[in-house]
DNA sequence: GATGAATGAGAATTCATTCAT
DNA sequence: GATGAATGAATTCTCATTCAT
């Protein structure tokens, strides 16, 4: 009660640290409390700045929100393309994009939350770079559908909008309960599951059995092509 | 505004008239504002009640939320047990099923919209007939699948609870934009499109065949061969 | 939800019966709840009529809330003057108040704490008949003072205001958490303590000692008066 | 009225100054008006302040009258010890502590008004430093009462608990009206003769004597033949 | 650049009481 | 006499954002 209200020391740091430390505590409490409940007060005592300073970086609290959305979103999906060249036949690189996506989930589900149940619904979703980001992310998936109904591997009548609703909205569609902090999935066995039916649901030729011979031969080749990627 | 000081004239409705006349007018300020920036008091001002009127019918907003998207979903969907019925084949039941779906966000997308972001996010979402009526009708898709599954005419390896996410997470995600406002959805089109490609991706004895062995290996060994080419 | 609406079946009582039952339900809900707590739609509910019907019978919540202590508090009370009579000697009478006092609030401490906290402290406390019993209760306690001091027992030097001060005041304070429901009180042990201290504190002649031949012989006396009343 | 569009002249004081005048506009609302009446609008109003403003400083409505009432008694309680150092015997160390209680009251009866009827009751009083504080001030009186007991000057066959409910219950019940705003207290007299009485009452030797053996013997057979009259 | 005090509009909810039926 | 639907005033507390210092 006698002298514990001295004013606060005031550090003056770079303005790139200033944001960082910020943005983590923002991270943190948005991640905690979701989007509504957040409280900039708390994010700044977090980030150990008085209120008025996170004004000075963001112009408000959505604007917040979304930077701290998108760059995890960049970090995250920043190597998927790379990742991707080294991948090889139809099967496996369908596969590689749908894992890739549940992985992200698995990871952060929480800031998959934020992006599925505030951020995507706001008005200004489509000027993000997550929109951005996640149409890139899309266009990558449905060239290598292109690609395949290009080459006859698919049938060519299948509209590509309805691919990319199949893909993500069944991996959206199946994480939902984990997101919300329910259960857990098993990345690998559902991008198989998910991969081999959207597979077979567009292939020209019927994929017969997995005891099929051709099949097999196709597998172990795309197998071989994983292996050895040609120029990663 | 002319005779504050009078009491309103009162008019004694039944139960049912009152209750009916409120859902009515809340309905319609919630799909013209969302949930949240709906007012209670334009409710009861289009009702032509007083806002304490509300509260003795509806426990709070939520409830009274709650209510309405009750009200209509289960108007939606009472019939289609019955409808299903009168339908054979898997390929047409499951068709059903998705064409279903598709309809019931393309007559309400506003209310489907209520649904999506404001009543399944919420914490009392599985209290809800909603919720209820969701699971019967995911319940009779599955059957459809198992059905097929007995019978041979699916493969029996894939896990039900993927084709779930597959049908209706390819239907959300595409009526996407719809519901948000934005473009039309072709109904019939659509279901088709799912319909066959889910069909062809779970098929046991495959739909057509109209590649042939050889075809296929040259295809892999084509593959095989880029993969080291003579130069490197 | 199909026919479980209908007319309450309306039973035509006679004017008692339905104040008695009224009563009885607002006493057990004001003594649950406490006065503010207490909702007259609960309270109408468990006397199986409607509000309206409240109304009738009574002024307002306020009005109820009276009527239903007054009732208890002058059943209680009603039997002291007669049981004082049969109780000689100042020291008894003075403790049978004291007693009786406490007797009271040990049986319904929550009806006391009504009075106490809601009855009291109201602006039309005094034009009550709780404030009348009590005027009386305070009258006889008074008087067995005075006369006293008019027999030369007690100094006549001390107010009778602050008499009654003591009295009502200790008692009060003493029973206070148990009126909040912590703790229990020896009706009996406090009574004497109690009856004690104030006797001594009054006394004219010096209450010397207990082995004091006088202070023996008059106690022996008291008790011979509490064996053989005169009229009772 | 004039300008309301425009945003109010914001006065920037120290937390101190603010604390402060808030607090003494809600002293005074509160006093007027009891809590339940108090408007933190009011309040705001002469603390010239918005509503808002009141709730950085004070959790809530509550806990504003909590800290009001607070400071109060700390300021009115805070020397009372150091006083008491100076006085020397039983009696006159009892009617100081009997005197300041009263003294107290006198001053503010309003303000205890507030804390008999508002925070006394409410569940968090435990928690309080007005508790603490009276803890204190009791405490300090017992130990008077010890003290002479210890020495043989007080009957050591007295719970403290009565003696304290004595002390305390009698001043509360005695300053009753006085706090509802009707009459007058004399607090001088009322200290002597409550000390006064309680002395007697608890002292071991008699304070005086001036009745003899003769004189109580015939009052006893008095009675006795009071009792049991010759004629009947 | 940092501070942090001050703003201020809102908006849901309660429940005693009334009175048309 | 009983019903019970309707009234409606009244008030706390929140918190993103601003801007004087």
């Amino acid at each position: 009660m006698s002298e514990t209200l001295q004013r606060r020391q005031i550090f003056r740091l770079s303005r790139e640290r200033r944001v960082a430390d910020i943005m983590e505590a923002a991270k943190a409490v948005f991640l905690e409390k979701g989007y509504q409940e957040a409280l900039i007060s708390e994010i700044a005592a977090r980030a150990d700045v008085v209120e008025g300073t996170i004004y000075r970086y963001f112009e408000n609290k959505r604007d917040l929100m979304i930077k701290v959305v998108e760059r995890w979103y960049d970090e995250m999906l920043s190597d998927f393309d790379q990742q991707l060249k080294g991948i090889r036949g139809t099967w496996n690189r369908l596969r590689f994009m749908i894992w890739k996506h549940l992985v992200t989930i698995e990871r952060e589900p929480a800031l998959c939350r934020l992006v599925f149940q505030e951020l995507r619904p706001g008005p200004e979703y489509t000027s993000t770079m997550v929109f951005e980001l996640n149409r890139e992310y899309t266009k990558r998936t449905l060239e290598i559908i292109e690609a395949a109904m290009a080459s006859g591997e698919f049938r060519k009548d299948v509209p590509l909008r309805v691919v990319r609703d199949l893909i993500f909205g069944c991996v959206e569609h199946h994480t939902w309960s984990y997101i919300r902090g329910i259960g857990t999935i098993d990345v690998d066995k559902t991008a198989d599951t998910i991969a081999e039916i959207i597979y077979r649901g567009l292939a020209a030729t019927p994929v017969r059995d997995d005891s099929d011979l051709a099949t097999r031969l196709e597998r172990a080749v795309e197998r071989l092509e994983k292996l050895n990627p040609p120029e990663a």
